[in-house]
DNA sequence: AGAAAAATGATAAACGTATATCATTTCTGA
DNA sequence: TCAGAAATGATATACGTTTATCATTTTTCT
């Protein structure tokens, strides 16, 4: 059906050399006349010889390309981290296979086995939790793995992140410390890192011996809408927050207009911080105050560790916290 | 260095059965006992043993991967496409290799070329123009090859998107009608997509006898504050728009927000257009005018046309329109 | 029990490159 | 002109799968 890719033994032909000297003039040059290099890469541009990459890594068993793992690429956050993969990976001449996985342990679990099986040289996984099965199939060390988007004891090999717990933690004892009391909290459904916060929220609540009302502790869609909704039932309660600690800017946006146009003042009314310090926390009136995350830096540093590890270098640090920053603005 | 893979060989004398058995265990199953096909699987699981998928590339001359290749993941528009398109991929087994072309033909032709040697089985492609060699290397039709975010003649091979010509014409007659004389188009230096909407801009200014001053035609960075920024150089003018289309709503909320800040009145003061129709363009207030872009639907149906090719179905339609939706809101 | 069918096995070639060894030819310099 | 170096060539093996052909063993059915 499809045409055969031309292969350097016909670049050979074409050239007049044999396969050795031509495979020679691609990749030991200096073995070759200048010559003879000339009618070789000659007969490439000529045939547009393109290497097969696959027969070579078939061969080395490494094949230049490296996995990345996110749940979606939807909401903008892992597309800046992906980026940050891709910018590196593009000075190294590697490719990357991107896998979404949809928030969905089993379907990650598929994308490591289908990408383990394409041989790459390393991997990218969101978090700390994975499939048992697949932990195992990582365990031997064969392909370098790094964690991102969170910080501890990584579960498989290298992490670069930051703790969601401590930023949670963080948020909420700013929030106390400015006085608020009542501090809600709303996420999204089924995320673990979510729950992660969530944890980290609850735990400097017990701390600071703040209000725990289960009530103030809230779930919405992963929209402005869902942002706006989840402010609409927070303040709708007998007694309302005084403070909401949105797990996303996107959240804080919707509640933030919704509120607005509702005529609430920030944050005489009520306090707003968000996650993620999205450019337009900048743009609203009062600004938003948020959380700035690290997000295209752990991309690279990810790469890096990566591309360091495929050089032979053990590199030293293999677990980096990227922390995060609280940039307080106009909302509390 | 790397412990090696285990083979099916391995997997075979593991299960006590020929290495040809054990291939057909996986590969025709019903040409295997179930109690052989029992052990065989059993011995896969206790070796953790994944195919190698190089090999069987190599052999079979085609890869299981799709390459796609955008400008850019940070604006979340073309993301959304590469979701469209992992979405799809993802129902057929096939894995997805991204390349990011930063807007670069250069980078996009080395990127094209790197996935080539890796002989995907299919690519996406932003826009119409590349490099011509690549193009030559295209042409072959050994890589089933989808030119996506435009409509017109392919230029390689498939096509699926918008006429960007049409919906710039289409905006811009869509504010001359409603009055407007002095519209101002706003894009980002240097794109492609940008000078096309920027052609039927002034196509439509011309049919419908406008005010075509050069003065109304500026570009900016492509953030919020760009389209701030823009929207200040605009009002600044001795003769200040009666209209603004933006091409892209991040630039057009933008303007929305740093005028309302100021005390414009939309659309009294000012009309505004964006493009993309992002969530938030219905949370601001008044809500923004703009156009709903298939940016989705554009990956599903280029993933579907390529799988399509790939199963030997001759897709009658190898070039989709998928058009787009002005949708009025508040500020026009 | 015996024939047909089903299951299993042995062997080999192919995919396109990487790489090693050894042999031959061409070039260089005094 | 001749030794030594540089360049080129011939040949073989490996990577792990796919696939084909032919042979042998085991099972099933009447």
């Amino acid at each position: 059906m499809r045409a055969k890719n031309a292969r350097l033994q016909e670049v050979a032909s074409a050239a007049g050399v044999s396969y050795i000297t031509a495979w020679r003039a691609l990749n030991s040059p200096d073995l070759v006349s200048p010559r003879t290099r000339e009618k070789v890469s000659r007969a490439v541009e000529d045939i547009g010889y393109v290497p097969n990459a696959v027969a070579r890594s078939l061969v080395s068993a490494s094949s230049g390309v490296i996995g990345a793992i996110v749940p979606t690429l939807e909401d903008s956050i892992f597309a800046d981290t992906i980026q940050g993969v891709a910018d590196v990976l593009n000075t190294a001449g590697q490719e990357l296979l991107v896998g979404l996985s949809n928030y969905d342990m089993e379907r990650e679990a598929e994308l490591i086995r289908a990408f383990c099986g394409r041989q790459i040289d390393g991997l990218i996984l969101t978090g700390r939790s994975h499939d048992p099965g697949v932990e195992r199939l990582l365990a031997g060390g064969r392909t370098a793995v790094v964690e991102v988007w969170d910080y501890g004891d990584p579960a498989i090999d290298m992490l670069v992140g930051f703790s969601n717990l401590a930023l949670a933690r963080a948020v909420t004892a700013f929030l106390g410390a400015k006085g608020y009391r009542r501090i809600a909290f709303v996420t999204v459904a089924g995320r673990r890192r979510g729950r992660e916060r969530l944890a980290g929220y609850r735990e400097e609540l017990a701390a600071q011996g703040l209000d725990a009302d289960p009530a103030l502790q809230i779930t919405c869609a992963p929209t402005l809408s869902g942002g706006a909704e989840a402010l609409d039932r927070l303040m709708a309660l007998e007694r309302p927050p005084d403070a909401i600690f949105f797990n996303g800017d996107t959240l804080a946006i919707g509640a933030h207009l919704r509120g607005k146009a509702m005529g609430l003042r920030y944050p005489d009314d009520l306090a707003l911080v968000g996650v993620h310090d999205l450019e337009i926390a900048c743009h609203v009136d009062p600004a938003l105050t948020s959380v700035r995350i690290p997000r295209y830096r752990i991309g690279e540093q990810a790469a890096r560790l990566l591309l360091a590890r495929g050089r032979g270098e053990p590199e030293a640090k293999e677990r980096l916290n990227l922390g995060f920053e609280i940039v307080e603005r106009g909302t509390t």
